[in-house]
RNA sequence: GUGGAUGUAGCUCAGUCGGUAAGAGCACCAGGUUGUGGCCCUGGGGGUCGAGGGUUCGAGUCCCUUCAUCCACCCCA
């Protein structure tokens, strides 16, 4: 094989699939600026320790999944894997806190991770996101479920589950962990090798492991729900008491663990049962320690992620969404040299009011240009004929009708704008 | 990283026991209509059968290696 293709993960969003894409996205734009979040581009590219002391310097992300390179000053570089870390790192940077005590930002980019691909899985993949910084609010919590709910509803997808848990706040997590650690203590031969090493690191991770001998050895396994700190209890029952008087579902679920460290409090998956194995949508969940990890003053914040590609899988699987096709208002069709030369004339007057047209360029004869106009759609076809050149005059001729007429060739862009302003409203 | 499946035309796929099988449909191009699209008919171009090696008189077919893709594990979006 001596030609090229792309990497190992990663894929061409193709003509005929852009459409859907730009109509996800601007779906979620709209959402979004409808909740009052501000679009925000960062790099795709930071310093890698942003990421190994946000993430956690144990998680599988920062362990085994970065594209970490170095660059020629010796700089430590790493594609994003996830969207907050640069967020919280151009809040900081940009002191975007100071004209506010609230700020609430989004974006839409692609994310890298060096995974073996599989069903719904990439090493390039495309995320959108929100971060509502600047809030202990329950409600805030709230209203990042809604809106991340919401894009769903409004994109018509069906048979989502929501998953609810909190996964404590540095009083009450430590604690936690040696309440989780005595309970395994007796237990830890009998869990996988990978789980023995959990015990150690961060017990937590125990609770999601999907081996059958784990989960029998930890069916009684005490949650986390049940040793919550005063606080982290309040507010937990806010939200949930706030997500019920909005008639959001939802089920609660103790060993839901996020994958990255930095997470406190509110943590949420939703889940879509129309995917394969990897049936997560999005989550998110509050992070309030991590601004001042990262050398901000304390702000807490609560945001969450979502990926496009398995959207669009849910998306085409669940109802076959209408893309506009694509058209064009107008085919050149020239014969000759000497027409080839009026029509680029007439093209690019026509191109700078922007009606969509084109010509041929590869000497098509007058039959396979009439059918490329047909196959593009176009809605007219200016035919200019060595005939007709001579007299000054063109054909207009109306694909739908099948009919046309000769009109004057020096008044054919004008005749084309008024009948396109006629037809389409 | 690990396991399973699959690689034949731009796409979806046939290809018998190893023996003139390099094939179909769609798409593309041309002609049927000397200058008029869609439907129809006829014809045409396009393939190092993923790559490399081996067995054999002979390999798309059997064996080995390798690469890629898909699915799954781990974990996640």
């Amino acid at each position: 094989m001596v030609s090229f293709q792309t990497v190992k993960g990663t894929h061409d969003i193709l003509p005929e699939e852009v459409g859907l894409w730009r109509c996800v996205e601007e779906k979620v734009r709209q959402m979004m600026e409808a909740y009052n979040y501000l679009e925000i581009r960062t790099p795709i590219f930071e310093h890698t320790e942003l990421f190994s002391r946000s993430i956690g310097q144990d998680t599988d992300i920062v362990g085994k999944e970065m594209y970490t390179f170095s660059d020629k000053g010796n700089r430590s570089l790493t594609l994003s894997p996830e969207g907050t870390a640069p967020v919280v790192r151009a809040y900081i940077q940009n002191n975007l806190g100071a004209q506010s005590p609230q700020v609430k930002l989004f974006y839409i980019a692609p994310m890298f991770r060096q995974e073996n691909p599989q069903q719904g899985r990439f090493r390039q993949f495309h995320q959108y996101g929100i971060e509502a910084i600047g809030s202990l609010d329950p409600a805030q919590d709230v209203e990042v479920i809604t809106l991340a709910m919401g894009i769903y509803s409004e994109l018509g997808l069906q048979k989502l589950s929501l998953r609810m848990n909190s996964v404590g706040c540095r009083i009450c997590r430590p604690i936690y962990r040696d309440v989780l650690r005595n309970f395994l203590k007796s237990r830890i031969s009998a869990l996988c090798k990978d789980c023995v090493q959990r015990h150690e690191e961060n017990p937590l991770r125990i609770l999601d492991c999907k081996e059958p001998a784990c989960r029998e050895q930890t069916e009684d396994i005490p949650f986390m729900i049940d040793h919550l700190c005063p606080e982290c209890s309040r507010h937990f029952a806010k939200v949930q008491e706030l997500l019920s008087q909005l008639d959001v579902a939802y089920v609660l679920d103790g060993r839901l663990v996020r994958g990255l460290d930095y997470y406190t409090k509110t943590a949420f998956e939703v889940l879509s049962g129309e995917l394969g194995a990897q049936d997560a949508l999005g989550g998110g969940g509050r992070y309030d320690d991590l601004i001042e990890m990262l050398g901000g003053s304390p702000t807490p914040a609560v945001g969450f992620a979502a990926g496009i590609e398995r959207l669009l899988m849910v998306l085409s699987r669940e109802k076959r969404p209408r893309v506009s096709p694509r058209s064009l208002d107008l085919f050149v069709v020239v014969l000759g040299d000497d027409a080839k030369k009026v029509a680029l004339k007439v093209l690019r007057q026509l191109r700078h009011k922007l009606v969509r047209c084109d010509t041929d360029f590869v000497g098509r004869s007058l039959k396979a240009q009439l059918r490329a106009a047909n196959r593009l759609g176009a809605r007219y076809a200016l035919i200019i004929g060595e005939e007709e050149l001579h007299r000054g005059k063109a054909i207009l001729r109306d694909m739908d009708k099948s009919q046309q007429e000769e009109i004057d060739l020096n008044e054919s862009v004008q005749e084309v704008c008024d009948r396109l302003a006629r037809r389409s409203p």
